[in-house]
Order: C-alpha cells, then structure tokens, then sequence
RNA sequence: UACCCGAUAGUGUAACGGUAGCACAACAGAUUUUGGUUCUGUUUGUCCAGGUUCGAAUCCUGGUCGGGUAACCA
C-alpha cells in the first residue's frame, strides 16, 4: 500500500491485476509528469450534511479515501455546509460512523464553515478587483435575466456599482442591515455565455440562519460554487472527485481559482450509479423515513449505509463491492445481485453455520428410545477449518422445514416424501413413514425412522440419499423472531412507471416477512447483536442491533443462499 | 430547444490503431453430509452510416439514442 513503490513487482500478492479506471489513469499520469510538485496526492470525500449516507456515497468514498491509499496520499473528511436551513449535527455525527465503517480514517476533518472567514476576504477581493458586484433584485428578477440556452441573459442594472458602493453594500450584509433575499454578492463574468452557469453566477446569499457550527456569527453564506473549489484549493487537494452533475460547475470552479490566484485543484467528474430495486436519491429516501414505510434511515431495506449494515452487510463486502463496480462516466445501473453475490462472498468465508427452521413441520422418530438426547458434532464452517465444531442435541421430535416434505414430490425433488430416505444434517438418515393431517387436511406432523448405524450422516453400507436437510431438536430449539427481507421495489427500476403514478406503487409489499418464532439451534440464544451467521441452506442472517434483548436475539435476513432448486421452480411455475 | 457528456454481451467494466478480454447473471456438466461452496465448459457484444488506414471499439464527419445543466440547493 506504499507508494515507495510505483511499480510492484509483478508477483506482488497485494491485489489481483485490474486495470486502471480513467481517475487513476490520471493521477498515474499526474505523478509521471510531476504535475504537482511533490505534493503527495490529496483527495477529499466532501458530504453535506442533511442526510444519511448510502451506497452510492460508498462508491465516492470507496474511490476518494481509495486513491489516497494507493498512491500515498491523503484524503480529508469534509462538510459541505453552506446551507444552514438544511444542514444539523445529527448528519454530521451518522456520516462520520458511516465512513469509519466502510473502512476508512480520514486524514483531516474539515468543514467549509471552517472557512467562512477566509471565503468572506476572498469575495471582498473579487469585488475590489471588479469580478463582483452586490444584485438587489429579487430571485425571480434574476431568474428571469439569466435568458435561455438559446437567448443571452440581460445584465443587471446593478452590474456596475462602483467597487466601493459594492464593497460597502456587501459590509453591511454581513452585519445584518438587510433581510434575505434583499441582495446577493455575484461573479461579474458574461451574461452571454452559452454555459449559463456563467452568466453572473449568485456567490453570496442572505440567511439569518442559526448554523449548526458557526451559530449566528454570520448572516451570508457562500454557494456552493464559490465555497467548494476554495476548500479544495486551501486543502491542497489535487484530484477533487466529484459525480457527473458538476460537470458545468467545473467552469465556474477554475474560474474561482484563477481569479483568486489560489491553489489550482482540479476537478473530475465520475458517475453515480444506480442499482435495481431500490431508489437512492435522498429525496425518495426521505419520502420512505418520514411516510413511515420504512422504520427509519436505518431500516435493513434501505440502500442508506447504516441500513445495509444493520441488514447484516461488512465493510469488506462494500468495499468489495464498489472495487468491482469500476469507476467511469457513463451512468450504470448495478443488479442487485451483484451487492448480494459481494456479501455471500465475504459471508461464505467467514460465518459460522448453524441450523435453524424458519416454518416448522414435525418429525417424530418412532423408533428412537424415549427420552434419549444425542448430542452430535456439526462442523461450524467447511470453508475454515479453524472455526472449529460444536455440540448439536438431537432427540425424538425434531422440527423440519415445512419446504422439505411433498406428500407427492415431482420428479426433480429430492427431499423428503412418504416412503422416501433422507439425511438430517450431521445426524441420521431417516425414512418417512407416515403423514399426520388434521381435521382441515394440513400435514401437521410426520412420523419416521432413524437408522441407528447412520449416526453422523454416513451409512455403513454405503447406500446413498439424494438430499440432506436441515433441522432442529423440538425440545432444546429456541424460539427466536426472523425478520426476511426482500428487494424494497418489486421491479428493477422503480422510476419506470407511467406518467402521474407515484413510484412508491412500486414498493414491494412483501420486502419484509416477520416469522415471530422460528426454531433455533440452542448455540444460538446469547448470539452477540451485530454477529452473522449462515443458517444452513437458508441465507445468511444477523442478530438485530436495534430490537434484540440478551438471551432474546432477533435475526435479519441479510442474504438468501443461491438456491437452484427455487430458481428451478419458479421457471415451472412461469 | 442550446450547451456539455456518454454509448463495448442481460448487467458492469477492459482493450489507448494490431486476436474484443474479465467479473456478475444465464445455461450445461463434475464434485459435494448445505439443491450452498468449489471446478469445468457454453451462449450472448463494439448504437447507425460514411470516411482515413494494410488494419478502426479506438481517429474524423454526420446521424440515432441516453444522461446532465438552465436553484439566492449541494
């Protein structure tokens, strides 16, 4: 991870080869050419806080704090705050865990207010030097002179104040004479240029606003356009890396620097991304939080960071995640199952397997000695020797899932059925003698029996069964509430409706299905809030941070296992 | 509409004038005490039309389609 360096050897067990993305390709060029002097690469991942993170801003913090990494630089965590009527401590403390848990320390913490003072002298130099002028029209006067795309906006008749008139006007906004919206500082550019972001862009605006940091030491605050290249520039930042919609603010951010005579950062444009079956503009977020269609900004369906996490993602399976993804400019829509193949990736490495039944049916074993326990050995995880084995207690009546049994199985099904064989999971083989139905029909109960010599799962005379499932022993299950969620929206792309619908008709209702006890393996009472699992055959699951209790844990559906055989029958079904 | 940007398998992403590759998905098979994992194989692609060139995904021209911008938001 040093950039001591430049070219690893070719054996270099660090990463797999990947090609450059087009943002690395020119940091590489930067650093071939000497483009900055030395000056160690400096990146900054740059969130305004009024909202939750989610994984589109892992994608830019993935990238920013990335770079910095990998070329030996640094990358700075900072708040855009220039809009005290939106922004709150409450974003700025959520954003920080937020980063920290994707993996990264920032190396400075800056805010843009830090900076007010130093971009309130910076706008008095510009008005001195004639690049500025204080506009007393109002918002729709403004409006209405920027003109269009294809006719040049018309000049204010403000535009010529003399530099002191505006210097004095621009005085007296920061102390507080005037109410908002009586004036703005503006850039004095071209009101003809084809870029309208051009054409006397709005620097300064009036905003008695208590701010979350400054408090009320100020009564303007600077836009965005005249406050970002600035921070960037004061913090040596070198690759400013921010999404496609910047694009034409990019104009107006050179022209800031080389007016100012400032740092030259540079800016790129990469773009966001999309993913299916879910929405991720902060607006369609909000709609969800304050419609109470979610539980909240951390709610395990939501894209947001600390939703994913509570759902049961790791930071290693973002990460991996936004890797694979790639960086470009043209703007991609992810499949879902690309988030989810990241975590059973990870997952499948590391989580210990257990067993547990989601819908149980039960099985009692006729010919097993009344009151026996079996304890048997299951393996915690195949993939890693290391973790080691446990203890299982088995007996007379177990449960089964209900998904296991088919009184009348079609060809391809291989589980359990009348008359047919199958293996418990590192337990017996047992054969289905009998289906228990009530007064309605329902199969409530199988009888069966176990076969004593297949203790552990192997038969001494070889004979083979086409399945193996997944139970629990009656008496030691616990009862635990699973919660299973599933895609927020039932199509891929939720804005693909017709015209005058609201996208929420495309929420699927079923993203969460709460099973209030399903029966558990004992281990798993004191499972630690946050811990993952792999429920063997089902998914991956982990212990609710929020809702569980001690001895009481709740478990989250983070992941379905891949599962051929519903895929299958779901193709039968159409 | 004007300006800017983009377009490579179903989805992403490489190839930087010289054999269109990789990942996920899909499909088929092998292995399997998870219908999981792993392994092997297969299908599917350069938006269109011209031009330059021995040779074009790549360069040029024109078009098509998609996105962004037109806040005293960021």
């Amino acid at each position: 991870m040093s950039s001591a360096e430049p070219n690893p050897p070719a054996d270099s067990p660090a990463t797999p080869e990947r090609s450059l993305n087009f943002i690395e390709q020119i940091v590489e060029e930067d650093l071939r050419t000497n483009r900055w002097g030395g000056l160690p690469v400096q990146t900054r991942f740059p969130p305004e806080p009024n909202g939750y993170l989610h994984i589109g801003h892992a994608k830019s913090i993935c990238l920013n704090f990335g770079l910095a990494k990998k070329y030996g630089g640094k990358c700075n965590l900072r708040f855009d705050d220039t809009n005290p009527t939106t922004e709150d401590t409450e974003y700025v403390d959520s954003i920080q865990d937020d980063v920290r848990w994707v993996g990264f320390q920032w190396d400075g913490l800056y805010y843009a207010s830090d900076y007010f003072d130093q971009l309130y002298l910076w706008a008095e130099q510009l008005i001195q030097e004639g690049l500025a002028y204080v506009d007393s029209q109002s918002v729709d006067e403004i409006a209405k002179q920027r003109g269009t795309s294809t006719e040049p906006g018309v000049e204010s008749p403000f535009r010529n104040r003399s530099a002191g008139e505006n210097l004095d006007l621009f005085r007296r906004m920061k102390a507080g004479e005037f109410p908002d919206g009586a004036h703005v500082l503006r850039a004095k550019i071209d009101m003809a240029q084809t870029h309208l972001i051009m054409r006397d862009p709005v620097l300064y605006r009036i905003r008695h606003a208590h701010h979350h940091r400054t408090g009320d030491k100020w009564c303007i605050y600077p836009m965005y356009d005249f406050a970002h290249g600035q921070c960037d520039s004061i913090e040596k930042v070198t690759h400013s890396i921010c999404t496609l919609e910047f694009e034409t603010h990019r104009r107006l951010y050179d022209w800031c620097l080389e007016k100012l005579r400032i740092f030259p950062s540079r800016q790129y444009e990469f773009a966001r991304m999309n993913l299916t079956y879910t929405v991720m503009s902060k607006r369609r977020l909000l709609e969800l939080v304050k419609g109470n269609l979610v539980s909240g900004w951390d709610d395990p369906r939501m894209p947001t960071i600390c939703g994913l996490r509570r759902r049961g993602y790791t930071p290693e399976a973002i990460r991996a995640f936004c890797e694979r993804i790639g960086v470009a400019r043209f703007i991609s829509t992810i499949e879902m199952a690309w988030l989810e193949d990241a975590l059973r990736d990870d997952l499948n490495k590391r989580a210990l397997r257990v067993m547990g039944v989601l819908k149980p049916l039960k099985v009692v074993l006729t010919n097993w000695p009344a009151g026996q326990v079996d304890w048997l050995d299951a393996v915690n995880n195949p993939e890693d020797e290391s973790a080691g084995s446990r203890k299982v207690p088995f007996s007379g009546t177990l449960y089964v899932e209900q998904d296991d049994f088919m009184e009348t199985p079609p060809k391809q099904f291989f589980r359990l059925s009348p008359g047919r064989e199958v293996r418990l999971r590192y337990a017996y083989f047992i054969t289905c003698n009998e289906v228990v139905k009530d007064a309605s029909g329902n199969i409530v109960e199988l009888r069966c029996t176990y076969d004593p010599a297949s203790r552990g799962g192997n038969s001494p005379d070889g004979r083979k069964v086409k399945s193996t499932i997944h139970w629990v022993s009656a008496e030691h299950a616990i009862s635990s509430e699973v919660r299973l969620y599933d895609h927020l929206c039932r199509q891929p792309d939720p804005n693909d409706v017709p015209a005058g619908v609201d996208w929420k008709t495309t929420l699927n209702p079923n993203s969460l299905e709460v099973i209030p006890s399903a029966k558990l393996e004992p281990s798993l009472s004191d499972a630690a809030p946050g811990s993952k699992f792999q429920f063997e055959r089902l998914g991956y699951f982990c212990v609710d941070t929020v809702d569980s209790r001690p001895a009481h844990p709740i478990f989250n559906r983070a992941v379905t296992l891949k599962d051929s055989w519903a895929k299958a029958q779901k193709k039968e079904g159409g």
